[in-house]
RNA sequence: GGACGAUUAGCUCAGUUGGUUAGAGCGCUACAUUGACACUGUAGAGGUCAGAAGUUCGAAUCUUCUAUCGUCCA
């Protein structure tokens, strides 16, 4: 785009995909104005902001959420670029060991191949070149939203310097004795065929059979002890039956032997404190390969371990289960219990089972050997830090969450038996001891032979992630600093859902304090979850997740990105439905139809561009230039909008800025200002006066444009560079944003809003009273005191346009007989409208507003008359109420006069 | 069962340390069509702020209980 393509005005029709695409990212990124410099902090001593995208997953693509998160991310960061922070956002995605590994095999399968046939090396050759095709869809997407992240810097966390960073996180734990291998009940995707860590298991409600089983005694034949289980295919590995030492039901058969149903062993009753009383009979089969609670009593009591289902979930007995599925051998056990008369009786059961995260089958406890993170010592930092506020969240109650998780904290088990990841660095010699080393190489000097076998296993993908705000700043492990380390690190915003906060919030935190020694982020800005416009959150399977690209190809980006942040309030769900874009749209529709007719004016006050901005560099918006009231209003209005903005954005309430921007801009620029503006430019202005209202207008529509630039960056950079000619290397991410004028905040207009009151009543009496609105009227007005009268005689071009009434002034005449009567701040309004106004009509609108203001008048004469509200209330409420009852006694006087002279 | 959050106009939601005759958007009703804008303008209807009790001169706002819904954790 050249200087000369810029017109002095704007296209008759907004159209957002030639704008979008005009600005589209690709522009902004050939720019470089996303880019951040260490050295530019060093050297200029620019204050650094930073932002942490939280990475994509590589095999997605783009949802609303992800719309949400990074708009938030971007109205933090282009806010605080034009801050003149030097603001780096930093990109990239994670490698998502079990869903890409998952989409690889599956796309194998379909050509007849499986993992296993290719081998480890040439299947990962097949991963990293599926992710070469297909892995940068997600950031290509992202793009589109306009994010203005640093895309030099995009890290992926399979890349050499993180996956370096990784492997030395490892080991330095290891070292520090906070990583061990140990044997233990770990959550099992049969599907996946891998451990899981406690975090990826879905707890959901799900409908059972609670069956109930008897055991009949060895050394009692006749006699039996029932319990219920809701997995009776398990049965086959039970090793004894427990009772509550306490249950004295059950006392007498403690150290007795019961025979297994179908298996045939014979299994001690025992008495432990875990027994829970309450459920079924009391008595509970222990069978410890299959549930984690088991496991310990069974450690507690020396029971020995047996299992009968194996990895991928069929069983392995050998009681003629072998083979079977083991929601198959569950239907079938209870046939067999039926049989052989064990069988008590079935009970409908629900009751909540955890489910893989990605496959969703329900997790098979599985006791196998893997590695663990001790998690205590971590967490009681990370709990410290939070509490004490040196990081903080939005809204602060996940600290509730937070510190619950935190302070019941269990290891969290990080081995994946996985091919797709991060591999283990441990090697183990021929006797079975285990080398930890960055190397073979290493481990070899260390194990003091060659004969070494790397552990299989990678590592969870999480257990790169909670590295991110190290890695992306280029840490790798082994040197503590680097420049970008020491001018961006901690960052300053995280932007993320509630969902993960265990899964990588709170590790992140971990991890910073541990390897760091600093929070790795000040604030964390919890995102809301958005919902269909049923309240149901958004999934494939309902059908029910709308393709943000389709909108926006729809609405356009600016109008997504304003609607989403417009409808998503702090902290609560939101429900989002494809049509709510029309706010945005509208709203995007409007801006660019304003500017047309400022710019419209323009052409008529300025004779070139080259005039407009001769004058517009120089412009400062002078009180005693301004010619109408708006002008003041519009000023007040303004600063009052940009104090407002600054706050809520320091406080992250985002939604705030929108409303407040929304309303500013159409409810006082557009509905007063411009209206005001119209109405003077038709009267006709000297050019003088119009020069300056003109410089006015646009002073104000460039800052409200630079203000809403973070949240519609495309539309606002358009209209920006028709403001001035602006060189295209120039954009309005980089220029400053305008701050409030104190003076203008706490500057006294209510003299300067009583031509807007008084147009608002007129038009509403003319609507009362059903005079069409091509229909001239005449509008006396008998002002209430000097300023007020001059006020309002300054402004009767603009009353008497947007009233359609042609305005006179009274000053001691009697009230006008034919006429409709109202009083607004103690100035009295008389519209004429000879044989429009039925005497009835007036006469019950008076009488109802009369009634209105009397009982307002009584209720103020009863709050200030009694002695506990003048004695305890503090005195500017007292004089606002008596003031407020001043007025409305005032109007209630000149309203009870109407009336009178209607019914003489 | 525990923790947290929600409950305000037909729908979706604002309402920041208690001092409003309780607001917005969408929807609804009436009127308006040739110079920014029908993706519009103007006006209007619509709420005993979930229920109960309490604190207070004063409660949508604070406390307690109840009901319903949601999220997370057992």
């Amino acid at each position: 785009m050249s200087d000369q393509s810029i017109a002095f005005n704007l296209d008759k029709t907004y159209n957002h995909q030639d704008v979008e695409e005009r600005w589209r990212s690709t522009h902004w990124e050939a720019l470089g104005i996303f880019h951040a410099e260490s050295s530019r902090v060093a050297e200029e001593g620019k204050t650094p902001y930073t932002v942490l995208m939280p990475p994509p997953n590589v095999t997605g693509s783009l949802t609303l959420g992800h719309v949400l998160n990074h708009t938030l991310q971007d109205i933090f960061i282009r806010y605080s670029r034009m801050q003149g922070r030097e603001s780096l956002w930093l990109p990239g995605t994670d490698h998502a060991g079990i869903a890409t590994q998952t989409v690889v095999e599956r796309k194998l399968k379909k050509e007849g191949v499986t993992r296993h046939d290719l081998g480890r090396r040439n299947f990962l050759d097949q991963v990293w070149q599926w992710r070469e095709e297909y892995g940068g869809l997600i950031l290509k997407q992202l793009r589109r939203l306009g994010i203005s992240c640093d895309w030099r810097r995009n890290l992926f966390t399979m890349d050499e310097s993180a996956s370096k960073a990784v492997i030395n996180a490892f080991i330095t734990l290891y070292r520090d004795g906070l990583i061990y291998r140990g044997s233990r009940i770990i959550n099992w995707c049969p599907v996946s065929q891998t451990a899981l860590s406690d975090e990826e298991v879905i707890m959901k409600s799900r409908k059972d059979k609670l069956v109930y089983v008897r055991y009949a005694l060895v050394n009692h034949p006749g006699s039996f002890i029932t319990i219920a289980t809701v997995r009776p295919e398990t049965i086959l590995a039970d090793v004894a039956i427990a009772v509550n030492p306490n249950d004295s039901r059950y006392s007498d058969l403690i150290g007795e032997l019961v025979v297994v149903p179908v298996a045939g062993r014979h299994i001690p009753v025992i008495a432990d404190d875990y027994v829970d009383v309450e459920f079924g009979t009391g008595a509970l089969k222990i069978t410890p390969a299959h549930d984690a609670n088991d496991y310990e009593v069974a450690m507690r009591h020396n029971l020995p371990v047996i299992s009968v289902i194996g990895k991928d979930g069929r069983m392995t007995d050998s009681f003629g289960y072998g083979g079977m599925d083991r929601f198959d051998a569950r239907e079938k056990i209870l046939r067999d219990l039926e049989e052989l008369g064990n069988l008590v009786s079935v009970e409908e059961y629900e009751h909540n089972v955890g489910y893989s995260e990605r496959a969703d089958v329900v997790i098979e406890p599985y006791l196998s050997e893997q590695w663990f993170v001790k998690m205590k010592p971590l967490a009681e930092k990370a709990l410290q830090v939070v509490n004490d506020g040196e990081v903080r969240f939005h809204p602060p109650h996940w600290i509730n969450t937070y510190r619950h998780w935190m302070e019941n904290i269990r290891d969290w088990c990080i081995s994946r038996q996985l091919w797709w990841g991060h591999r283990i660095p441990a090697w183990y010699d021929p006797d079975g001891n285990v080398w930890v080393a960055t190397s073979y190489e290493e481990a070899c000097h260390l194990a003091g032979t060659d004969k070494l076998v790397q552990d299989e296993d990678v590592l969870d993908t999480w257990f790169s992630s909670w590295l991110w705000p190290l890695t992306t700043l280029g840490w790798t492990g082994m040197h503590k600093e680097n420049e970008d380390l020491k001018t961006f690190y901690p960052t300053d915003t995280l932007v993320t859902g509630p969902d993960i906060i265990f899964f990588w919030v709170a590790r992140m935190i971990m991890a910073g304090l541990y390897f760091k020694g600093d929070v790795p982020f000040r604030d964390v800005y919890f995102t809301s979850i958005i919902r269909d416009m049923k309240g149901r959150k958004l999934s494939k399977s309902l059908g029910n997740s709308p393709d943000p690209l389709k909108v926006i190809d729809t609405y356009g980006t600016d109008a997504l990105r304003f609607t989403i942040i417009y409808i998503a309030p702090l902290g609560q769900d939101v429900l989002f439905g494809e049509e709510k874009c029309e706010l945005g749209r509208n709203y995007a529709t409007k801006i660019w139809n304003a500017s047309r007719l400022v710019f419209m004016l323009r052409e008529k006050y300025f004779s070139s561009p080259e005039d407009f901005e001769a004058f517009y560099r120089e412009f400062t918006p002078k009180k005693e230039a301004f010619s109408f009231a708006e002008e003041w209003v519009l000023m007040a209005r303004y600063n009052a909008m940009l104090d407002k903005y600054h706050t809520a954005l320091g406080q992250f309430r985002v939604n705030d800025i929108v409303k407040g921007l929304y309303d500013f801009f159409w409810g006082e620029y557009c509905d007063w200002y411009l209206e005001s503006l119209k109405a003077m430019d038709t009267d006709g202005m000297d050019p003088e006066q119009g020069r300056h209202a003109i410089g006015l207008a646009v002073r104000v529509l460039e800052g409200f444009l630079k203000t809403l630039h973070p949240v519609m960056p495309f539309i606002t950079e358009e209209i920006w560079h028709h403001i001035m000619r602006r060189p295209e290397t120039e954009s309005i991410a980089l220029s400053s944003m305008p701050k409030a004028d104190e003076a203008w905040i706490t500057a006294d207009v209510s003299l300067k809003t009583l031509p807007q009151s008084v147009i608002s009543e007129i038009r509403s009496v003319r609507s009362v009273f059903a005079v069409p609105a091509g229909k001239q009227a005449t509008l006396q007005i008998r002002p209430v005191s000097r300023e007020a009268s001059e006020e309002l005689i300054a402004n009767t071009c603009i009353i008497s346009a947007l009233t359609s009434c042609t305005v006179e002034f009274l000053a001691d005449e009697p009230r006008p007989q034919h006429a409709a009567g109202s009083v607004i701040e103690g100035n009295e309004l008389f519209l004429q409208l000879e044989g429009l106004i039925s005497f009835e009509k007036e006469r019950a609108r008076l009488g109802k507003e009369i009634a209105n203001i009397t009982s307002y008048v009584g209720s103020l004469q009863k709050k200030l008359g009694n002695r506990g509200f003048v004695d305890n209330a503090p005195p500017e409420v007292i004089a606002k109420e008596k003031d407020k009852l001043r007025e409305a006694e005032n109007n209630l006087e000149k309203l009870t006069g109407n009336l009178a002279v209607l019914e003489d």
